[in-house]
DNA sequence: CCCTGATTCGC
DNA sequence: GCGAATCAGG
């Protein structure tokens, strides 16, 4: 595989979407993320901040303006680089970063309602949630069981985060549950 | 262990 | 230019 132009474009629109190297290189295929991240470096948009981040840079380059001094280093213009700092920005903004969206990739989680969900299942489920990994929000991965528990408003929730089974969202008890067939069929053995 | 990006260096 | 291997981290 080569880099067309238009493969180049969706790894640029990817990448600044936020999205990373690994998710980009499975959608373009026949590439590794590390030849994602190869290519994002040759095309000099290694620095994925859009503008919020040349605020940052210009802050620190601020903070870190007292030239040390250095005398293994004779260099003439050890000055901070030509950022320009319009006198915009306020002592304290809220630190309001927008965050590119998280990828939260399949359809998202039916909570266990009044269904008719095998007891089963049901029962599976709660062993389940006792060995959960219970990670977070950030930790989910396409290969971490994206069912919630608990209540997002409570400190008391996070994910499944076991194991997929593969193309699927959840790991393999709560798929069980997630997708019941129409007809459910309750004629197990036990 | 899963993942992230960054860098190096032979091709 | 390319990307696998490696590094450095979460």
């Amino acid at each position: 595989m080569s880099w067309t132009d238009e493969r180049v474009e969706t790894l640029k629109r990817m990448w600044t979407e936020g999205q990373s190297a690994s998710q980009i290189a499975k959608e373009l295929g026949g590439v590794t993320r590390n030849a994602v991240i190869g290519k994002v470096h040759r095309l000099g948009l290694s620095n994925r901040a859009g503008s919020a981040t040349e605020k940052v840079a210009a802050e620190e380059a601020k903070v870190a303006d007292v030239p040390p001094a250095p005398k293994s280093e004779p260099e003439p213009d050890t000055s901070v680089p030509e950022v320009e700092e319009p006198s915009t920005q306020s002592a304290s903004p809220p630190a309001s970063n927008r965050r590119a969206i998280i990828p939260a990739g399949q359809p998202l989680p039916p909570q266990p309602s009044a269904n008719e969900i095998s007891p089963e299942a049901l029962e599976n489920v709660r062993k389940v949630e006792k060995t959960a990994k219970k990670i977070s929000l950030m930790e989910l991965t396409e290969r971490t069981c994206k069912w919630p528990v608990g209540d997002p408003a409570t400190e008391n929730f996070w994910f499944c985060g076991l194991n997929v089974q593969p193309g699927k969202p959840y790991c393999e008890a709560h798929v069980s549950v997630a997708f019941q067939p129409m007809s459910s069929r309750r004629d197990r053995k036990r």
